[in-house]
DNA sequence: CGATCTTGTTTCAAATAATGAAACTTGATC
DNA sequence: GATCAAGTTTCATTATTTGAAACAAGATCG
Protein backbone atom coordinates (compact mmCIF):
# COMPACT_ATOMS: atom_id res chain seq x y z
CA UNK A 1 0.00 0.00 0.00
CA UNK A 2 2.39 2.60 1.12
CA UNK A 3 5.09 2.74 -1.71
CA UNK A 4 7.45 5.35 -0.98
CA UNK A 5 7.39 5.46 2.43
CA UNK A 6 9.26 2.08 3.24
CA UNK A 7 12.69 3.27 2.73
CA UNK A 8 13.19 5.65 5.61
CA UNK A 9 15.24 3.66 7.76
CA UNK A 10 13.81 3.49 12.08
CA UNK A 11 11.60 6.07 11.49
CA UNK A 12 9.45 4.99 8.76
CA UNK A 13 9.62 1.18 10.11
CA UNK A 14 8.30 2.11 13.70
CA UNK A 15 5.28 4.04 11.55
CA UNK A 16 4.70 0.96 9.96
CA UNK A 17 4.11 -0.81 13.12
CA UNK A 18 2.18 2.39 14.22
CA UNK A 19 -0.58 1.68 11.23
CA UNK A 20 -0.33 -1.85 12.00
CA UNK A 21 -2.03 -1.34 15.19
CA UNK A 22 -4.13 1.39 13.76
CA UNK A 23 -5.48 -1.05 11.86
CA UNK A 24 -7.05 -3.02 14.16
CA UNK A 25 -9.30 -0.34 15.17
CA UNK A 26 -9.40 -1.67 18.32
CA UNK A 27 -7.18 -2.51 21.55
CA UNK A 28 -4.93 -5.57 20.67
CA UNK A 29 -2.42 -7.92 22.43
CA UNK A 30 1.35 -8.17 21.46
CA UNK A 31 0.71 -11.89 19.72
CA UNK A 32 -2.04 -9.87 17.43
CA UNK A 33 0.17 -7.28 16.31
CA UNK A 34 2.95 -9.75 15.30
CA UNK A 35 0.83 -12.49 13.34
CA UNK A 36 0.40 -9.11 11.04
CA UNK A 37 3.38 -8.37 11.04
CA UNK A 38 6.29 -8.89 8.62
CA UNK A 39 9.14 -7.80 12.26
CA UNK A 40 10.72 -10.49 14.04
CA UNK A 41 9.45 -10.29 17.82
CA UNK A 42 12.03 -8.80 19.29
CA UNK A 43 12.19 -6.14 16.77
CA UNK A 44 8.26 -5.51 16.42
CA UNK A 45 8.68 -5.73 20.73
CA UNK A 46 11.13 -2.47 20.80
CA UNK A 47 9.20 -0.51 18.12
CA UNK A 48 5.55 -0.96 20.60
CA UNK A 49 7.70 0.01 23.60
CA UNK A 50 9.09 3.76 21.61
CA UNK A 51 5.72 4.49 20.31
CA UNK A 52 4.25 3.70 23.67
CA UNK A 53 7.04 6.20 25.38
CA UNK A 54 6.03 8.48 22.67
CA UNK A 55 2.37 8.65 23.31
CA UNK A 56 1.85 7.57 19.98
CA UNK A 57 0.34 4.29 21.71
CA UNK A 58 -1.22 3.68 25.03
CA UNK A 59 -1.09 0.65 26.80
CA UNK A 60 -3.00 -0.96 29.10
CA UNK A 61 -0.97 -3.10 31.52
CA UNK A 62 -4.31 -4.65 33.13
CA UNK A 63 -5.86 -5.77 29.84
CA UNK A 64 -2.03 -6.28 28.13
CA UNK A 65 -3.27 -3.99 25.09
CA UNK A 66 -1.84 -1.60 23.14
CA UNK A 67 -4.20 1.52 21.76
CA UNK A 68 -3.78 4.20 19.66
CA UNK A 69 -2.39 7.56 21.96
CA UNK A 70 -3.41 10.58 22.29
CA UNK A 71 -0.24 12.21 21.27
CA UNK A 72 -1.75 11.86 17.62
CA UNK A 73 -4.81 13.88 18.58
CA UNK A 74 -2.35 16.82 19.48
CA UNK A 75 -0.43 16.70 16.37
CA UNK A 76 -3.20 16.18 14.26
CA UNK A 77 -4.99 19.35 15.79
CA UNK A 78 -1.75 21.34 14.58
CA UNK A 79 -1.67 19.60 11.29
CA UNK A 80 -5.67 20.22 10.97
CA UNK A 81 -5.45 23.67 11.31
CA UNK A 82 -2.05 24.88 9.53
CA UNK A 83 -2.31 22.62 6.34
CA UNK A 84 -5.97 21.47 5.91
CA UNK A 85 -8.45 23.36 4.08
CA UNK A 86 -11.12 22.88 6.48
CA UNK A 87 -9.94 26.55 8.95
CA UNK A 88 -10.49 28.71 6.10
CA UNK A 89 -13.16 26.94 4.07
CA UNK A 90 -16.06 26.93 7.37
CA UNK A 91 -18.02 30.04 6.30
CA UNK A 92 -17.76 28.59 2.86
CA UNK A 93 -19.18 25.34 3.61
CA UNK A 94 -21.53 27.17 5.89
CA UNK A 95 -23.19 29.20 3.49
CA UNK A 96 -23.17 26.51 0.63
CA UNK A 97 -25.10 23.68 3.03
CA UNK A 98 -27.52 26.61 3.80
CA UNK A 99 -28.11 26.99 -0.31
CA UNK A 100 -28.35 23.70 -1.18
CA UNK A 101 -29.23 21.64 1.99
CA UNK A 102 -27.49 18.41 1.22
CA UNK A 103 -24.48 16.47 2.74
CA UNK A 104 -21.21 18.41 1.42
CA UNK A 105 -17.40 16.97 1.78
CA UNK A 106 -14.13 19.09 1.47
CA UNK A 107 -11.09 16.29 1.03
CA UNK A 108 -7.80 16.58 0.51
CA UNK A 109 -4.95 13.93 -1.05
CA UNK A 110 -3.03 11.94 1.37
CA UNK A 111 -0.88 9.23 -0.03
CA UNK A 112 -3.23 8.53 -3.16
CA UNK A 113 -6.79 8.52 -1.00
CA UNK A 114 -9.08 10.77 -0.14
CA UNK A 115 -9.13 12.31 3.51
CA UNK A 116 -12.00 14.32 4.47
CA UNK A 117 -11.08 17.06 6.28
CA UNK A 118 -14.88 18.57 6.97
CA UNK A 119 -18.63 17.69 6.30
CA UNK A 120 -21.77 19.44 6.66
CA UNK A 121 -24.71 17.08 7.40
CA UNK A 122 -28.35 17.14 8.29
CA UNK A 123 -28.38 14.39 10.09
CA UNK A 124 -25.92 15.41 13.10
CA UNK A 125 -24.36 18.37 13.06
CA UNK A 126 -21.31 17.27 15.45
CA UNK A 127 -19.14 14.82 14.92
CA UNK A 128 -15.90 15.99 15.30
CA UNK A 129 -12.93 13.37 14.61
CA UNK A 130 -15.62 10.31 14.02
CA UNK A 131 -15.96 12.59 10.41
CA UNK A 132 -12.54 14.51 9.93
CA UNK A 133 -9.70 11.63 9.63
CA UNK A 134 -12.05 9.47 7.83
CA UNK A 135 -10.26 8.34 4.58
CA UNK A 136 -11.63 6.72 1.10
CA UNK A 137 -10.49 5.54 -2.24
CA UNK A 138 -9.84 7.98 -4.62
CA UNK A 139 -10.61 5.73 -7.56
CA UNK A 140 -14.46 5.85 -6.98
CA UNK A 141 -15.21 8.97 -5.80
CA UNK A 142 -16.61 12.20 -6.49
CA UNK A 143 -14.07 14.57 -4.70
CA UNK A 144 -11.48 11.58 -5.52
CA UNK A 145 -11.90 12.08 -9.17
CA UNK A 146 -12.15 15.48 -9.34
CA UNK A 147 -8.45 15.98 -7.76
CA UNK A 148 -6.89 12.93 -9.70
CA UNK A 149 -7.92 14.68 -13.13
CA UNK A 150 -5.43 17.58 -12.45
CA UNK A 151 -2.47 15.98 -10.92
CA UNK A 152 0.32 15.88 -13.07
CA UNK A 153 1.65 13.10 -14.84
CA UNK A 154 3.99 11.27 -12.48
CA UNK A 155 1.81 12.42 -9.16
CA UNK A 156 -1.50 10.61 -11.15
CA UNK A 157 0.68 7.44 -12.10
CA UNK A 158 2.13 6.82 -8.57
CA UNK A 159 -1.30 7.91 -7.46
CA UNK A 160 -3.27 5.33 -9.61
CA UNK A 161 -0.73 2.47 -9.01
CA UNK A 162 -2.42 2.78 -5.10
CA UNK A 163 -5.52 2.54 -6.06
CA UNK A 164 -7.11 -0.98 -5.28
CA UNK A 165 -10.22 -1.16 -8.35
CA UNK A 166 -12.25 -3.10 -5.79
CA UNK A 167 -15.64 -3.50 -7.61
CA UNK A 168 -17.57 -1.42 -4.58
CA UNK A 169 -20.78 -1.59 -7.73
CA UNK A 170 -21.59 -2.66 -10.74
CA UNK A 171 -20.70 0.93 -11.79
CA UNK A 172 -16.87 1.26 -10.09
CA UNK A 173 -14.23 1.55 -12.62
CA UNK A 174 -12.68 -1.57 -13.19
CA UNK A 175 -9.13 -0.34 -14.17
CA UNK A 176 -6.45 2.35 -14.45
CA UNK A 177 -7.38 2.60 -18.53
CA UNK A 178 -11.20 3.29 -17.84
CA UNK A 179 -10.65 5.84 -14.94
CA UNK A 180 -8.28 7.30 -17.15
CA UNK A 181 -10.53 8.27 -19.85
CA UNK A 182 -13.03 9.66 -17.31
CA UNK A 183 -10.45 12.04 -15.89
CA UNK A 184 -9.42 13.80 -18.91
CA UNK A 185 -13.44 14.16 -19.44
CA UNK A 186 -13.97 15.63 -16.02
CA UNK A 187 -10.97 18.18 -16.45
CA UNK A 188 -12.71 19.14 -19.98
CA UNK A 189 -15.53 19.96 -17.85
CA UNK A 190 -14.50 20.69 -14.76
CA UNK A 191 -16.89 18.66 -12.86
CA UNK A 192 -16.67 15.29 -11.58
CA UNK A 193 -19.38 12.85 -10.65
CA UNK A 194 -20.30 9.81 -8.78
CA UNK A 195 -22.56 7.68 -10.27
CA UNK A 196 -23.36 5.20 -7.73
CA UNK A 197 -19.46 4.28 -8.34
CA UNK A 198 -18.95 3.39 -4.15
CA UNK A 199 -22.09 2.75 -3.04
CA UNK A 200 -25.39 1.95 -5.21
CA UNK A 201 -28.06 4.57 -4.72
CA UNK A 202 -25.31 7.27 -3.61
CA UNK A 203 -24.48 9.86 -6.12
CA UNK A 204 -22.63 13.28 -5.96
CA UNK A 205 -21.40 16.08 -7.90
CA UNK A 206 -17.88 17.09 -7.35
CA UNK A 207 -14.92 19.75 -8.08
CA UNK A 208 -11.48 20.28 -7.62
CA UNK A 209 -9.95 23.21 -5.55
CA UNK A 210 -6.99 24.48 -7.55
CA UNK A 211 -3.99 26.73 -6.41
CA UNK A 212 -1.30 27.50 -9.40
CA UNK A 213 -2.94 24.86 -11.38
CA UNK A 214 -2.45 21.79 -8.69
CA UNK A 215 -5.36 20.36 -6.70
CA UNK A 216 -4.97 21.12 -2.89
CA UNK A 217 -8.62 19.40 -2.15
CA UNK A 218 -12.35 19.19 -3.93
CA UNK A 219 -15.69 19.89 -2.38
CA UNK A 220 -18.77 17.48 -3.20
CA UNK A 221 -22.53 17.51 -2.84
CA UNK A 222 -23.39 14.54 -2.18
CA UNK A 223 -27.25 13.12 -2.68
CA UNK A 224 -29.78 9.47 -3.54
CA UNK A 225 -31.13 8.36 -6.36
CA UNK A 226 -33.64 8.08 -4.56
CA UNK A 227 -33.90 11.77 -4.45
CA UNK A 228 -32.63 13.29 -7.11
CA UNK A 229 -31.60 11.93 -10.73
CA UNK A 230 -28.22 12.74 -12.38
CA UNK A 231 -29.38 15.90 -14.27
CA UNK A 232 -30.56 17.20 -10.98
CA UNK A 233 -26.76 17.03 -10.02
CA UNK A 234 -26.35 19.98 -12.23
CA UNK A 235 -27.96 22.35 -10.37
CA UNK A 236 -25.18 23.03 -8.07
CA UNK A 237 -23.24 23.63 -10.45
CA UNK A 238 -23.15 27.38 -9.75
CA UNK A 239 -23.27 27.34 -6.19
CA UNK A 240 -20.11 24.64 -6.15
CA UNK A 241 -18.04 26.28 -8.38
CA UNK A 242 -18.38 29.34 -6.37
CA UNK A 243 -17.63 27.88 -3.38
CA UNK A 244 -14.83 26.57 -4.96
CA UNK A 245 -13.45 29.87 -6.04
CA UNK A 246 -13.89 30.86 -2.25
CA UNK A 247 -12.05 28.71 -0.79
CA UNK A 248 -9.40 28.39 -3.42
CA UNK A 249 -8.99 32.65 -2.86
CA UNK A 250 -9.19 32.14 0.69
CA UNK A 251 -6.26 29.15 0.28
CA UNK A 252 -4.55 31.77 -1.94
CA UNK A 253 -4.38 34.56 0.77
CA UNK A 254 -3.35 32.36 3.30
CA UNK A 255 -0.08 30.80 1.48
CA UNK A 256 -1.44 27.54 1.53
CA UNK A 257 1.32 24.81 0.78
CA UNK A 258 0.62 23.45 -2.42
CA UNK A 259 0.85 20.12 -2.26
CA UNK B 1 9.45 19.62 28.62
CA UNK B 2 9.09 15.59 27.97
CA UNK B 3 11.22 13.76 30.11
CA UNK B 4 10.61 10.41 29.43
CA UNK B 5 10.13 10.85 25.74
CA UNK B 6 13.98 11.50 24.56
CA UNK B 7 15.49 8.32 24.89
CA UNK B 8 14.31 6.65 22.22
CA UNK B 9 16.37 6.57 19.69
CA UNK B 10 15.67 7.68 16.08
CA UNK B 11 12.49 7.68 16.18
CA UNK B 12 12.08 9.83 19.40
CA UNK B 13 14.55 12.07 17.97
CA UNK B 14 12.15 12.41 14.95
CA UNK B 15 9.04 12.93 16.41
CA UNK B 16 10.56 16.07 18.62
CA UNK B 17 11.88 17.27 15.58
CA UNK B 18 8.36 16.97 14.14
CA UNK B 19 6.67 18.90 17.34
CA UNK B 20 9.86 21.76 16.53
CA UNK B 21 7.51 22.35 13.26
CA UNK B 22 3.92 21.87 15.21
CA UNK B 23 5.35 24.35 17.54
CA UNK B 24 5.56 27.32 14.90
CA UNK B 25 1.67 27.14 13.81
CA UNK B 26 2.39 27.56 10.44
CA UNK B 27 4.61 26.80 7.34
CA UNK B 28 8.06 26.93 8.43
CA UNK B 29 11.13 26.95 6.40
CA UNK B 30 14.37 24.53 7.09
CA UNK B 31 16.54 27.20 8.11
CA UNK B 32 13.34 28.46 10.85
CA UNK B 33 13.56 25.15 12.39
CA UNK B 34 17.38 24.92 12.42
CA UNK B 35 17.31 27.97 15.10
CA UNK B 36 15.18 26.41 17.36
CA UNK B 37 16.80 22.82 16.74
CA UNK B 38 19.17 20.99 18.96
CA UNK B 39 20.42 19.32 15.89
CA UNK B 40 22.84 19.41 13.79
CA UNK B 41 22.08 20.87 10.00
CA UNK B 42 22.57 17.76 7.89
CA UNK B 43 20.52 15.70 10.70
CA UNK B 44 18.00 17.77 10.91
CA UNK B 45 17.77 18.02 7.21
CA UNK B 46 17.01 14.09 7.36
CA UNK B 47 14.65 14.34 9.65
CA UNK B 48 12.00 16.85 7.81
CA UNK B 49 13.11 14.38 5.13
CA UNK B 50 12.03 11.04 6.16
CA UNK B 51 9.05 13.10 8.27
CA UNK B 52 7.79 14.55 4.80
CA UNK B 53 8.22 11.27 3.23
CA UNK B 54 6.47 9.46 5.59
CA UNK B 55 3.81 12.39 5.62
CA UNK B 56 4.02 13.39 9.12
CA UNK B 57 4.85 17.13 7.33
CA UNK B 58 4.55 18.17 4.33
CA UNK B 59 6.62 20.16 2.34
CA UNK B 60 5.87 23.26 -0.33
CA UNK B 61 8.33 23.29 -3.71
CA UNK B 62 7.34 26.72 -4.25
CA UNK B 63 7.82 28.34 -0.78
CA UNK B 64 10.41 25.71 0.80
CA UNK B 65 8.11 25.72 3.61
CA UNK B 66 7.04 22.69 5.62
CA UNK B 67 3.91 22.33 7.54
CA UNK B 68 1.86 19.34 9.18
CA UNK B 69 0.88 16.24 6.92
CA UNK B 70 -2.51 15.09 6.73
CA UNK B 71 -1.76 11.56 7.65
CA UNK B 72 -1.64 13.34 11.25
CA UNK B 73 -5.17 13.52 10.71
CA UNK B 74 -5.97 9.82 9.32
CA UNK B 75 -4.02 8.43 12.52
CA UNK B 76 -5.67 10.83 14.78
CA UNK B 77 -9.25 9.61 13.72
CA UNK B 78 -7.91 6.47 14.93
CA UNK B 79 -7.08 7.91 17.94
CA UNK B 80 -9.90 9.45 18.72
CA UNK B 81 -12.10 6.93 18.16
CA UNK B 82 -10.04 3.85 19.86
CA UNK B 83 -9.04 5.46 22.77
CA UNK B 84 -10.21 8.51 23.50
CA UNK B 85 -13.92 8.82 25.56
CA UNK B 86 -15.36 11.34 23.33
CA UNK B 87 -17.33 8.42 20.80
CA UNK B 88 -18.47 6.53 24.17
CA UNK B 89 -19.61 10.07 25.78
CA UNK B 90 -20.93 11.80 23.02
CA UNK B 91 -25.10 11.33 23.94
CA UNK B 92 -23.85 11.91 27.90
CA UNK B 93 -22.30 15.34 26.63
CA UNK B 94 -25.62 15.94 25.12
CA UNK B 95 -28.03 15.32 27.87
CA UNK B 96 -25.71 17.35 30.37
CA UNK B 97 -25.45 20.33 28.07
CA UNK B 98 -29.82 20.54 27.69
CA UNK B 99 -29.75 20.32 31.21
CA UNK B 100 -26.91 23.04 32.57
CA UNK B 101 -27.13 25.20 29.51
CA UNK B 102 -22.91 25.88 30.29
CA UNK B 103 -19.92 25.07 28.53
CA UNK B 104 -18.88 21.42 29.29
CA UNK B 105 -15.05 20.11 28.45
CA UNK B 106 -14.13 16.28 28.41
CA UNK B 107 -10.59 16.43 29.01
CA UNK B 108 -7.79 13.54 29.17
CA UNK B 109 -4.50 13.73 30.55
CA UNK B 110 -1.31 13.41 28.08
CA UNK B 111 2.62 13.52 28.82
CA UNK B 112 1.03 15.76 32.15
CA UNK B 113 -0.82 18.42 30.00
CA UNK B 114 -4.70 18.38 29.68
CA UNK B 115 -5.81 17.90 25.79
CA UNK B 116 -9.46 18.31 25.18
CA UNK B 117 -10.95 15.73 23.09
CA UNK B 118 -15.01 17.15 23.39
CA UNK B 119 -16.71 20.18 23.94
CA UNK B 120 -20.03 21.41 23.70
CA UNK B 121 -20.80 25.25 23.45
CA UNK B 122 -23.64 27.41 22.59
CA UNK B 123 -21.12 30.16 20.36
CA UNK B 124 -20.78 27.55 18.03
CA UNK B 125 -21.83 24.12 17.26
CA UNK B 126 -19.66 22.79 15.12
CA UNK B 127 -16.05 23.30 15.99
CA UNK B 128 -14.05 20.02 15.01
CA UNK B 129 -10.59 19.78 15.46
CA UNK B 130 -10.47 23.00 16.08
CA UNK B 131 -11.51 22.20 19.71
CA UNK B 132 -10.75 18.55 19.75
CA UNK B 133 -6.82 17.72 20.14
CA UNK B 134 -6.66 21.06 21.97
CA UNK B 135 -4.42 21.06 24.84
CA UNK B 136 -4.04 23.08 27.78
CA UNK B 137 -2.11 23.26 31.63
CA UNK B 138 -2.85 20.92 34.14
CA UNK B 139 -1.97 22.75 37.50
CA UNK B 140 -4.66 25.49 36.67
CA UNK B 141 -7.60 24.17 35.14
CA UNK B 142 -10.83 22.63 36.69
CA UNK B 143 -10.43 19.02 35.09
CA UNK B 144 -6.40 19.25 34.87
CA UNK B 145 -6.32 19.35 38.92
CA UNK B 146 -9.62 16.70 39.13
CA UNK B 147 -7.63 14.06 36.90
CA UNK B 148 -4.36 15.06 39.25
CA UNK B 149 -5.50 14.35 42.61
CA UNK B 150 -6.49 10.95 41.59
CA UNK B 151 -2.96 10.09 39.99
CA UNK B 152 -0.63 7.26 41.76
CA UNK B 153 2.32 8.89 43.64
CA UNK B 154 4.68 8.01 41.25
CA UNK B 155 2.69 8.96 38.35
CA UNK B 156 1.89 12.23 40.18
CA UNK B 157 5.52 13.67 40.69
CA UNK B 158 6.39 13.05 37.27
CA UNK B 159 3.27 14.87 36.03
CA UNK B 160 4.23 17.83 38.47
CA UNK B 161 7.66 17.93 37.04
CA UNK B 162 6.46 19.12 33.67
CA UNK B 163 4.18 21.57 35.22
CA UNK B 164 5.28 24.93 34.56
CA UNK B 165 3.62 26.84 37.03
CA UNK B 166 3.10 29.99 35.50
CA UNK B 167 1.45 32.60 37.29
CA UNK B 168 -1.82 33.19 34.67
CA UNK B 169 -3.98 35.22 37.27
CA UNK B 170 -3.25 36.42 41.00
CA UNK B 171 -4.83 33.34 41.73
CA UNK B 172 -2.93 30.48 39.92
CA UNK B 173 -1.35 28.01 42.03
CA UNK B 174 2.26 29.39 42.19
CA UNK B 175 4.44 25.97 43.19
CA UNK B 176 3.72 22.38 43.78
CA UNK B 177 2.77 22.26 47.15
CA UNK B 178 0.38 24.94 47.22
CA UNK B 179 -0.89 22.54 44.40
CA UNK B 180 -1.31 19.24 46.57
CA UNK B 181 -2.40 20.69 49.37
CA UNK B 182 -5.79 21.60 47.16
CA UNK B 183 -5.14 18.16 45.59
CA UNK B 184 -5.79 16.20 48.29
CA UNK B 185 -9.12 18.25 49.46
CA UNK B 186 -10.10 17.97 46.10
CA UNK B 187 -9.71 13.93 46.32
CA UNK B 188 -11.55 13.81 49.92
CA UNK B 189 -14.72 16.28 48.25
CA UNK B 190 -14.59 14.61 44.90
CA UNK B 191 -15.22 18.05 42.92
CA UNK B 192 -12.10 19.89 41.75
CA UNK B 193 -12.86 23.69 40.96
CA UNK B 194 -11.21 26.83 38.83
CA UNK B 195 -11.45 29.73 40.91
CA UNK B 196 -10.14 32.34 37.93
CA UNK B 197 -6.73 30.46 38.07
CA UNK B 198 -6.22 30.40 34.39
CA UNK B 199 -7.87 33.43 32.79
CA UNK B 200 -9.93 36.15 34.86
CA UNK B 201 -13.34 35.67 34.73
CA UNK B 202 -13.34 32.52 34.23
CA UNK B 203 -14.61 29.92 36.86
CA UNK B 204 -15.82 25.84 36.61
CA UNK B 205 -16.77 22.75 38.65
CA UNK B 206 -14.97 19.81 37.44
CA UNK B 207 -14.89 15.58 38.15
CA UNK B 208 -12.60 12.76 37.36
CA UNK B 209 -13.52 10.08 35.47
CA UNK B 210 -12.08 6.88 37.24
CA UNK B 211 -11.73 3.69 36.04
CA UNK B 212 -10.54 0.92 38.39
CA UNK B 213 -9.66 4.11 40.92
CA UNK B 214 -7.67 5.55 37.87
CA UNK B 215 -8.41 8.79 36.42
CA UNK B 216 -9.25 8.16 32.88
CA UNK B 217 -10.23 11.30 32.12
CA UNK B 218 -12.18 14.73 33.75
CA UNK B 219 -15.55 16.60 32.76
CA UNK B 220 -15.90 20.25 33.39
CA UNK B 221 -18.84 22.63 33.40
CA UNK B 222 -17.55 26.55 33.01
CA UNK B 223 -19.15 29.82 33.03
CA UNK B 224 -17.99 33.11 34.35
CA UNK B 225 -17.93 35.50 37.52
CA UNK B 226 -20.91 37.61 35.63
CA UNK B 227 -22.85 35.39 35.36
CA UNK B 228 -22.31 33.20 38.58
CA UNK B 229 -20.89 32.84 42.08
CA UNK B 230 -18.69 30.39 43.64
CA UNK B 231 -21.78 28.68 45.44
CA UNK B 232 -23.71 28.58 41.96
CA UNK B 233 -21.19 26.15 40.44
CA UNK B 234 -22.34 23.45 43.49
CA UNK B 235 -25.48 23.09 41.92
CA UNK B 236 -24.57 21.34 38.76
CA UNK B 237 -22.68 18.95 41.10
CA UNK B 238 -25.41 16.16 40.39
CA UNK B 239 -25.83 16.22 36.66
CA UNK B 240 -22.09 16.54 36.35
CA UNK B 241 -22.01 13.19 38.75
CA UNK B 242 -24.22 11.37 37.05
CA UNK B 243 -22.75 12.53 33.69
CA UNK B 244 -19.33 11.17 35.41
CA UNK B 245 -20.98 7.86 36.23
CA UNK B 246 -22.58 6.89 33.19
CA UNK B 247 -19.04 8.22 31.16
CA UNK B 248 -17.04 5.84 33.44
CA UNK B 249 -19.86 2.73 33.29
CA UNK B 250 -19.23 3.17 29.17
CA UNK B 251 -16.00 3.26 29.37
CA UNK B 252 -16.12 -0.21 31.82
CA UNK B 253 -17.65 -1.96 29.41
CA UNK B 254 -15.91 -0.69 25.89
CA UNK B 255 -12.99 -2.06 28.05
CA UNK B 256 -11.12 1.52 28.00
CA UNK B 257 -7.63 1.69 27.58
CA UNK B 258 -6.73 2.19 31.83
CA UNK B 259 -4.14 5.11 31.32
C1' DC C 1 28.51 42.16 -13.86
C1' DG C 2 31.12 39.64 -10.77
C1' DA C 3 31.73 39.13 -5.69
C1' DT C 4 29.69 37.83 -1.47
C1' DC C 5 26.40 36.14 1.44
C1' DT C 6 22.56 33.21 2.66
C1' DT C 7 20.11 29.04 2.40
C1' DG C 8 19.65 24.49 1.29
C1' DT C 9 21.79 19.81 -0.09
C1' DT C 10 25.17 16.06 -0.43
C1' DT C 11 29.30 13.34 0.98
C1' DC C 12 31.72 9.94 3.68
C1' DA C 13 34.33 7.83 7.47
C1' DA C 14 33.40 7.28 12.40
C1' DA C 15 30.13 6.52 16.01
C1' DT C 16 25.99 4.72 17.37
C1' DA C 17 21.86 2.40 17.30
C1' DA C 18 19.00 -1.32 15.45
C1' DT C 19 18.61 -6.18 14.70
C1' DG C 20 16.92 -10.92 15.68
C1' DA C 21 17.93 -15.66 17.23
C1' DA C 22 17.79 -17.65 21.31
C1' DA C 23 17.42 -17.85 26.07
C1' DC C 24 14.64 -16.59 29.77
C1' DT C 25 10.58 -15.19 32.74
C1' DT C 26 5.88 -15.15 33.90
C1' DG C 27 1.52 -16.81 34.39
C1' DA C 28 -2.08 -19.65 32.91
C1' DT C 29 -3.98 -24.57 32.05
C1' DC C 30 -4.59 -29.17 32.72
C1' DG D 1 3.57 -29.79 39.46
C1' DA D 2 4.37 -30.34 34.50
C1' DT D 3 3.32 -28.20 30.13
C1' DC D 4 2.36 -24.59 27.24
C1' DA D 5 1.65 -19.89 25.54
C1' DA D 6 2.71 -15.05 25.82
C1' DG D 7 5.73 -11.63 26.76
C1' DT D 8 10.55 -9.85 27.81
C1' DT D 9 15.59 -9.56 27.87
C1' DT D 10 20.31 -10.55 26.18
C1' DC D 11 24.22 -9.83 23.25
C1' DA D 12 27.25 -10.29 19.34
C1' DT D 13 26.52 -8.92 14.59
C1' DT D 14 25.02 -5.78 11.18
C1' DA D 15 23.18 -1.73 9.39
C1' DT D 16 21.88 2.92 10.14
C1' DT D 17 22.56 7.29 11.82
C1' DT D 18 25.57 11.07 12.56
C1' DG D 19 27.68 15.62 11.61
C1' DA D 20 31.75 18.28 9.95
C1' DA D 21 32.80 19.95 5.91
C1' DA D 22 32.47 20.55 1.16
C1' DC D 23 29.30 21.77 -2.32
C1' DA D 24 25.41 23.94 -5.07
C1' DA D 25 21.98 27.47 -6.00
C1' DG D 26 20.03 31.59 -5.53
C1' DA D 27 19.73 36.12 -3.74
C1' DT D 28 21.91 40.73 -2.72
C1' DC D 29 25.09 44.12 -3.15
C1' DG D 30 28.89 47.23 -4.53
Amino acid sequence: MNIARDNDGTVGKALSALELVAAFERPVRFSEVLEHSPYPKATLYRFLQTLTNQGLLQYDPDQGVYSMGMRLVRLAHAAWRQSSLAPISRDVLDTLYAQVGQTIHLAQMDAGQVLYVEKRTAIRPVEMFSQAGKVGPAYCTGVGKAMLAYLDDATLEASLQKQAFYQHTQFTHADAESLKTELSQIQAEGFSYDREEHETGIICIAKAILLKGRPIGALSITTTTARHSFDDLNEWKQPLTQAVEQIAQAAKDWQFPTL
